[in-house]
DNA sequence: ACTATCTCGTACATTCCCGTACGAGTTGCG
DNA sequence: CGCAACTCGTACGGGAATGTACGAGATAGT
């Protein structure tokens, strides 16, 4: 005679970049929302491995109702991977990709840095728990846009062309990520990772060095 | 009447590099416990969290023959890399590390890359499982020679100086693995590896470029 | 050939986490 | 103010993995 099934937030919207849901929530009820998937986050940035109890305790929330809002860790993942990817799209959009493209490419490192910094517990947790295809779908957004300035760097001759874009692209996350590593060990100073990670990317990208030699067969 | 303890190998040597094993096993029992060892390997390649179970199939033996020889998935886990690693040293201390500090700094990567694939899977199972303390301490060997060398690198000129010898290590470190990553996503061909890694790391490590920019503040 | 050593299956206890069910209490909202 | 929506504790069932216990059978080494 009482409970239901808790609203079930339903699946209305597509599988589109827009930030719909379904209206007929209370506004107590998007409130915790929006407090899970931040607690999501955060839980996942101390410990990738945290438990959805862990992250209902980190919301304030009680893992039952957590339930009423992610049918399963998965979903939830996902959910807080979106939605940081979706705010981290909109940083990254107002960053200028004009003019000079190594000093574009800079820009666009640095301010990649700080949020991949943040959500990194986040994506860690996803790659175990989604399917590669679908977080590659994810980031397809952010990729392509350093992607296509790689592409312009290596037509204009700013960046070297011996190696693939795709390559050039693993470098860069890989880079980032091991600064975030070397924070967490203690090794590294957060406010010393933004220029030791663009000034290690620059000077690997830059045209006129030595192109990679064919030392095997 | 029958069953004892199973041998329990023995922790009788010290912490030292010595493959010293405890004489009184049966010649039989010392092939499965190589057989095992090399399993972990290989079964950790394909799937990092494999279980203790998955390892004794891999390695043909039964997983209680496995718990004889090891008593926890922690120290089966830690023996293997132990095995690795000596393995890994006997190849390294091979390579000449004088001359030309860049070609030595070449010839050292190119060499612990193709270790480094092999014992990915073990490595990240051993960061999930051992203490990090521990697996720095295990690493130490093969990362002193790679350290002195960039010294030498940096007092010499061959290598940059404005980034301190931590970021180095870890740069190299995080780029070899990020080629492992590609070449199992299927986005990077095993024979060229190892150029890129070379030609990447070569070229960011190099003296006479751009220092890094003090932005911050 | 005889014996201590080793293999290895089955079975079990434990632990941890996920996801579901139920139901009573609380609160936003019209 | 009254109802539907939401919270949340407790409890349960299922599954997977670790480590232990027991004991029968195979094998190496002398």
């Amino acid at each position: 005679m009482s409970t239901k099934k808790v609203a079930l937030p339903g699946d209305a919207g597509g599988t589109h970049t827009g930030a719909s849901r379904p209206l007929n929530q209370r506004a107590d009820a998007q409130r915790n929302r929006v407090k899970i998937l931040a607690a999501t986050s955060t839980a996942l940035h101390k410990d990738p491995d945290a438990s959805v109890a862990a992250i209902a305790a980190e919301a304030g929330v009680g893992r039952m109702t957590l339930y009423g809002h992610f049918t399963s860790r998965a979903e939830l993942i996902e959910a807080a991977l979106v939605e940081s990817l979706e705010r981290g799209e909109q940083v990254l959009s107002e960053v200028s990709i004009d003019g000079n493209a190594a000093d574009a490419f800079s820009r666009l490192v640095r301010s990649s840095w700080s949020l991949l910094d943040r959500s990194r517990g986040l994506l860690a947790a996803a790659q175990r728990e989604l399917p590669a295809a679908r977080i590659r779908d994810l980031h397809e957004a952010s990729e392509a846009r350093m992607r296509s300035l790689l592409e312009r760097g290596q037509r204009e001759g700013a960046f070297r062309s011996d190696l693939p874009i795709s390559w050039l692209l693993a470098t860069t996350h890989v880079v980032m990520n091991g600064a975030a590593e070397e924070i967490s060990a203690g090794r590294l100073r957060l406010g010393d990772a933004p220029g030791f990670i663009d000034a290690t990317l620059r000077a690997a990208f830059a045209a006129g060095t030595a192109p990679v030699a064919e030392r095997h067969r």
